[in-house]
DNA sequence: ACATTGACCTGGGAGC
DNA sequence: TGCTCCCAGGTCAATG
C-alpha cells in the first residue's frame, strides 16, 4: 500500500508519540515475512528509542545503544501507536511495548514487508545501500534522470519505479506524475529531452510533496498512524480513473500494463 | 549491462 | 450463498 508519502505520513505520525520512550516488551507473530525475523530480538529491551526516520519506504528507529529497528510496510503493512492494553488484531505481526503505556503495533495482513534489527550504521544496511536519491532531494533533478536514462530503452515508467534511479515513487504516484508532465508512461527513457527530464523531475517532487501534505492516499485501507485516512485520492488525476473524462482535456483515461503493474495515462495529454 | 517475468502472501470484489 | 478468478500501494531472484 504505501509509497513515499504514506511511509512519510506514517513517520510524521509516530515519531512524536514513541521519540524518547523506553523498550519494556517486543513481541512478534513468528510468520514468515518477506526476510525472517531478528534472533535476539529481546536484546532491545532496555533501550529507547531516540530517532525516527525515513529512508525510501522504510522506517528506522534509531535505539539509544546504537543498534536499530528497520521496518518496511511492503504493500499492506500499517503502523499504529495504541496502549499496552489493545485488542490484537488479525495480522498484527509485531508489537514494541514502550513506557508510558504505548505500544507500536505492526499490522500487515499480506506479509511483504518485514522487521530487522542490527547494530552499526543504518546507512549500510542492505536494503538502504544500492538505493538512488531520494525524489524530494537536491540531488535529484532532470539532469540526473536525463543521465540515468542514457541507453535506458525501457518505459519511462519503470525507469521512474526502479529504486536504482530514484526511491519512493511507486505504482500510483508514478502514473500521476507522467501525466502532470505530460509523457506517455510507455515512452523509452532514452528517447526523452532533457526538457522533458526537467519537467518530469519537477512533477515527481510535486506530486510526491501534496501528497505528503494530504496525508497519503487511501485507497483501500491506509491508514494514518491517527486512524484516520490520507486525502490524496481526491486529488488523483489519473490512478483509479480508467475511461472517465481527463480532468485537463475531457479525453477517455486509458488503463493499460507496464510491466505487471497497472498504469493509467490520458492518451491526449500524454506524448 | 539491461529488461522482463514470476514468486512471495492474504483479502476483497466481480461474475457466475 | 458459494465458488472461482482476478486484482491490489513492493521488491528481488531468476531468466532471457
Amino acid at each position: 500500500m504505501p509509497e513515499l508519502p504514506e511511509v512519510e505520513t506514517t513517520r510524521r505520525g509516530v515519531a512524536p508519540l514513541v521519540t524518547g520512550l523506553s523498550i519494556e516488551q517486543v513481541w512478534h507473530s513468528g510468520l514468515n515475512m518477506r526476510t525472517p525475523w531478528p534472533e535476539n530480538i529481546g536484546q532491545m529491551i532496555g533501550t529507547s528509542v531516540v530517532e525516527v526516520k525515513r529512508r525510501a519506504k522504510l522506517l528506522m528507529l534509531a535505539l539509544s545503544d546504537e543498534s536499530h529497528v528497520m521496518i518496511h510496510l511492503g504493500m499492506s503493512g500499517v503502523i499504529r501507536v495504541l496502549d499496552h492494553v489493545h485488542p490484537h488484531q488479525k495480522h498484527d505481526h509485531f508489537k514494541l511495548y514502550l513506557s508510558q503505556n504505548r505500544a507500536l503495533v505492526l499490522n500487515d495482513p499480506r506479509r511483504f514487508g518485514f522487521v530487522e534489527w542490527e547494530r552499526g550504521d543504518w546507512r549500510c544496511n542492505r536494503h538502504i545501500q544500492h538505493l538512488g536519491p531520494e525524489p524530494l532531494s537536491s540531488a535529484f533533478d532532470g539532469l540526473y534522470l536525463h543521465q540515468k536514462a542514457e541507453n535506458k530503452r525501457q518505459a519511462i515508467k519503470s525507469m521512474i519505479m526502479d529504486n536504482q534511479v530514484v526511491v519512493g515513487v511507486g505504482n500510483i504516484y508514478a502514473s500521476e506524475s507522467l501525466f502532470l508532465a505530460g509523457i506517455h508512461p510507455h515512452r523509452a527513457a532514452h528517447r526523452i529531452s532533457a526538457q522533458r527530464f526537467e519537467k518530469l523531475a519537477e512533477a515527481i517532487k510535486t506530486v510526491l510533496s501534496q501528497a505528503i501534505a494530504a496525508g497519503g492516499t487511501t485507497l483501500k485501507d491506509f491508514k494514518q498512524s491517527d486512524g484516520k485516512p490520507g486525502y490524496f485520492q481526491q486529488q488523483l488525476m489519473v490512478y483509479g480513473r480508467a475511461s472517465e473524462p481527463c480532468h485537463r482535456c475531457q479525453a477517455k483515461i486509458k488503463k493499460t500494463k507496464t510491466g505487471q503493474r497497472a498504469t493509467f495515462y490520458c492518451p491526449q495529454c500524454q506524448r
